[in-house]
This record gives structure tokens, sequence and C-alpha cells, in this order.
DNA sequence: AGCGCGGCTTTTC
DNA sequence: CGAAAAGCCGCGC
């Protein structure tokens, strides 16, 4: 889709191109960021629908208890870990210490 | 700790 | 164009 506005998951794109190489985010922080608290799954349904895996890097966005979450990129969850890990985020038995790698410093209007 | 329900946008028939 | 299904969640019970 291409609406002519700046829609949700233009939003949702823009913020995820946002987080720097060695931080993750969450889907609920990424919807809170854009109005919509309760919008976790939308956001997650737009990245997975990721028209844009090179300049979106929807691997660095996780779920808000740390856990990766799911991936529909090709590899799987699997490449999400290398990813994740290459870029210098430690994962612990399958999860992200987003105390130390949640990255919530998103500019608040482009 | 595990299960179920709710809330939201995009996509496809 | 309108309606229905789906999806990498979040949170409560």
């Amino acid at each position: 889709m291409r609406p002519t506005t700046k829609s949700f998951s233009q939003l949702v794109y823009d913020l995820t191109k946002q987080i720097p190489k060695g931080k993750v985010t969450t889907y609920g922080i990424l919807a809170r960021r854009l109005g919509r608290p309760k919008a976790g799954r939308a956001v997650g349904r737009i990245l997975g629908a990721n028209p844009h895996p090179i300049v979106v890097p929807c691997h660095r966005v996780v779920k808000s208890d740390g856990t990766l979450g799911g991936y529909s990129g090709r590899g799987g969850i699997r490449t999400k870990f290398e990813l994740l890990g290459h870029e210098g985020v430690e994962i612990r038995n399958d999860r992200v210490d987003l105390s130390k790698f949640l990255f919530k410093d998103f500019k608040a209007k482009p």
C-alpha cells in the first residue's frame, strides 16, 4: 500500500530505522510512540510484511518481555538471533537484556 | 507459568 | 468499493 499521507506503517518503519546498531526496541513501545498503546499486534503485522527489508532493520524489534518473538525473514527467527548477536546485543536463553539494550530515544517528530 | 481475549492496521477476495 | 481474515503483540486471569 502507498497512501499519500504518512500512515501508521510509514511511521513504524521510520522509527525502526532510527534504532542504532547494538540496540533494540519493542513492538509495544513503537505502538505507544505512534499513539496506539494497543496496536502492538498491528506493528508486528506491519513489520512482518516489511516491504523494506534493507532499509528497515525489523530484527531490532523484540517483544516487550525481552524474547525476540518471531521473524518472517529469510532463515526465520534464527537469522534474527545471528543479526542481533552480530551487532553486539547479548542474548541469554533466547532473551535480550532490555535493561541494557532497549532503545527508546526516538525523535519526537521527523 | 500457561491460556485466552482484546485492540489495531494492512492486505486480499 | 466494502467486508473479512490475518499477524514477528500485550496484558490480564
